[in-house]
RNA sequence: GGUGGAGUGGCCGAGAGGCGAGGCACAGGACUGCAAAUCCUGCUACACGGGUUCAAAUCCCGUCUCCACCUCCA
């Protein structure tokens, strides 16, 4: 049987993952600067991420994974200010509306999911060892830079050059208060009117960077395995928390994946396009299953181009799916046990290849379809039970109680009704009234209640509301 | 300018030297009172130009196009 491989952004290669401490992983997540709604980029970050968490603890592995929430940025403030609401009031509605997105989609939670704002004097340990080694210093401003000429090393992960690099017009601006233009911001100094906290070297808030990299000593460690983001983090955020870690001394992440994006009509999605796709809108549209189904089918690595169409068929599909499964349940009389065929192994340890999972799944589905119409109990178990553990893993198990609708309560009562109506249409039927049983079927139908005769009788299925 | 990524059939989307990934759509067929669902069959593609090789979508050289990052970003 195969072992896991994981592409590593630093070697930009495939290698066997070796977890430092045996048995056990250590996740950290670059998790949402919380100053917007939640659109399907940002989800498909953590649903990437948590499909690589359930098939490492699936593996055998005790997972620690740690997602942040960033709660204090310039936008956060900048957006306050102008709705008029207190900045944490700001930070705190977004936060909920992550955490609600994400627990639509069956995202499971993190192990513990730290606030910048929870964790400023874990900050101020870094700070204080890289000034004690010359390699951070406090500016005329209140400002605390890291510098970045002392390191070592430094762009290892981007694998730039610091002269290659465009200078941005706010290095220009502050260059007087700069060693150097690429020097990052540590600690900002505190100004009228927004929130700051006390540290040896003046009272300000944190910059971007050190927050991460303050929370992943805090809770992973001077060395941990795993550190993910979206691709656009590399540079600057992963950078600097790597120059951050290291200057302090710290060893750091072993292995950085990074996830593409969800582009629309090409492009990256971004608020500044005016592109975004929030979650809440495209769940009004498909179940979150099926939404989970659709971001989560691409190779995390590949950009994914949003579309309609594609998010429709998608969601056909998917039903097709769960329509086989619920039949394969009613026929044995018990809901598959997830297994793992040796192929779907394969698949899931090279480097999370999902899309040859999907291919796993529709052969599967075809033969479990052939075994349902042939009563072939022990096929359509082997059949079923294989499509569920790798529904399992991607986190789109139908019979996952995160996706058990409020409805579910409702089930037996509309299943005794839609009974009803059918054994009319089977008595109609039976005395060849063909207009009777079709205007039974038609009127289910109007109603949102498909109907499909199989050998075992006729089934219902209930049509989503906004599909009709 | 620097650093990466991508271009595969009508559409989506894997693969990374040699047995047609897969899905959707479409066409034909089986089943059905008719449908739906399901199954079977068909649709044989790799941006362009060279090269290496017995063999190239895959490796090499060149070209074109698109995307991302270069201090807001998942």
């Amino acid at each position: 049987m195969s072992s896991l491989a994981l592409y590593n952004t630093l070697t930009r290669q495939s290698h066997p993952f070796v977890p430092i401490k045996s048995g056990e992983v250590s996740i950290y997540l670059c998790g949402a600067t919380v100053q917007g709604s939640p659109h399907i980029g940002h989800i498909r970050s953590g649903l990437n991420f948590d499909i690589l968490r359930r098939w490492l603890t699936k593996s055998g592995y005790t997972v620690t994974f740690i997602r942040n929430v960033t709660d204090i940025d310039d936008k956060i403030l900048q957006k306050a200010a102008i709705e008029g609401t207190p900045w944490w009031a700001l930070a705190a509605k977004y936060e909920r509306e992550f955490s609600q997105a994400y627990a639509a989609l069956n995202v499971l939670a993190p192990t513990y999911e730290p606030r910048a704002t929870g964790h400023i004097t874990q900050m101020i340990e870094p700070m204080a060892r890289l000034m004690e080694k010359g390699l951070a210093y406090s500016a005329s401003n209140g400002d605390v830079y890291l510098e970045v000429s002392k390191l070592d090393s430094y762009l290892t992960l981007s694998h730039q050059k610091v002269e290659d690099l465009q200078s941005s017009t706010e290095d220009v601006r502050s260059e007087s208060y700069k060693r150097d233009p690429h020097d990052f911001a540590l600690w900002k100094s505190a100004k009228e009117g927004e929130p700051s906290w006390p540290t040896p070297w003046g009272s300000g808030r944190p910059g971007w960077h050190l927050e991460c990299s303050a929370m992943i000593y805090a809770y992973l460690g001077e060395a941990f395995d795993i550190h993910g983001g979206g691709l656009d983090l590399i540079f600057p955020h992963h950078e600097n928390e790597i120059a951050q870690s290291h200057g302090a001394g710290w060893p750091f992440a072993n292995v950085w994946m990074h996830n593409a994006w969800v582009t629309a009509s090409g492009e990256k999605m971004s608020k500044s396009l005016g592109n975004s796709l929030l979650v809440s809108t495209l769940l009004k549209k498909v179940r979150g299953i099926e939404l989970r189904w659709y971001l989560g089918s691409a190779h995390y690595r590949s950009m994914m181009e949003f579309s309609q169409e594609a998010l429709d068929d998608s969601s056909t599909a998917f039903r097709r799916i769960e329509s086989f499964l619920f039949r394969a349940t009613e026929i044995l009389g018990k809901p598959p046990t997830p297994t793992f065929a040796p192929q779907f192994v394969d698949a899931m340890n090279d480097d999370l290849a999902v899309p040859l999972v999907l291919a796993q799944i529709a052969e599967n589905l075809r033969i479990g379809n052939i075994a349902l119409t042939n009563n072939d109990d022990k096929a359509i178990s082997v059949a079923a039970n294989e499509i569920r553990g790798a529904l399992e893993i991607l986190g789109c198990d139908p019979f996952d109680p995160a996706f058990a609708s409020s409805a579910a309560d409702l089930a037996p009562t509309l299943d005794g009704v839609i009974a009803l109506a059918l054994e009319q249409r089977n008595a109609a039927r039976a005395r060849k009234d063909f207009a009777a049983s079709d205007a039974i079927r038609d009127g289910l139908s109007d109603l949102g209640v498909s109907i499909e005769d199989t050998p075992q009788g006729p089934r219902w299925s209930i049509t989503p509301m906004e599909k009709r």
